[in-house]
DNA sequence: TCTAAACTTGACCGTTTTAGTCAGGTATGA
DNA sequence: TCATACCTGACTAAAACGGTCAAGTTTAGA
């Protein structure tokens, strides 16, 4: 059970990102500089995060991303969701015969699993960017 | 960010023991049926399970498993330990020279991941296998 | 004593996912 | 007009996953 590097990336990148997009547009150049992830993968995963309307780019030279809303507003279930970075804690396919079909006969462990990924999907509801951002003013100071 | 079918057969398997084993040892071909995850996949499992000394074999004719504890004393976190299924948010190596190495410069979402590691694995250091085979049993009346 | 049931061990392997790289673009401010 | 930066899609090496296969050893019961 492990997070993927697009997952951490994303939210490293986001963070980065959130502390520069003041005056200007942030490169993914800077951003593959300062944090140390390679700019081909970082386009791949500002792409999605584009599309999921987290971020707005400016194309040309001086140009970058720039986020698409408020800090507050951006929860990590949102750029979890963008990078396809999903909790998955079961496997019943529909149409298997043996365990789980996700009908009449549940596997036994069935409500575990569903427990567990709402114990972790509540964690990423309530975690925003502006907190992350908060955390690490606190821990500068 | 998902559970491997390891962790997730051995819960399951444990479970079904945990019904079974009163009166006399269960073996892995009856929990094979049951369960429908392949004899051989469990005897990897088991194999690790014991050695974690969470399930006692009985060797021979009419062998099979027994619990070595009483499921009010097994945790899930328990069970995921012994069969490697562990909970990865970071990656940061210690000899890296970018991002975090674990000391000074900590990469600036890890308190973060820290944060996370501690949510999940404090849902799994709270579930016993009692309360799972609690659960079932509600479900069934 | 023989045999079948059940545990034991370890090698092996096809498929999928991960974590990127590479090679081309296109848009635009200076 | 050109350097900068975004944009897109194909490609791939390596690791992890999810098992299978083979060759045992041990022991209860007939």
């Amino acid at each position: 059970m492990k997070l993927t590097s697009k997952g951490r990336y994303a939210v490293m990148a986001l963070v980065d990102l959130a502390r520069f997009d003041n005056i200007n547009p942030v490169s993914l150049r800077d951003i593959s500089l300062r944090q140390g992830i390679s700019l081909d993968y970082l386009e791949q995963i500002f792409s999605k995060l584009k599309k999921n309307h987290i971020v707005k780019s400016i194309r040309g030279n001086q140009g970058g991303y720039v986020l698409s809303k408020n800090p507050t507003d951006i929860k990590l279930t949102n750029i979890f969701h963008a990078v396809d970075e999903k909790v998955k804690t079961v496997q019943c396919k529909k149409d298997s015969k043996k365990g789980c079909n996700g009908k009449a006969t549940k596997c036994i462990t069935h409500n575990l699993w569903d427990e567990l990924e709402n114990h972790i999907n509540s964690f990423f509801e309530k975690k925003s960017l502006e907190d992350l951002i908060q955390n690490r003013k606190e821990n500068r100071l």
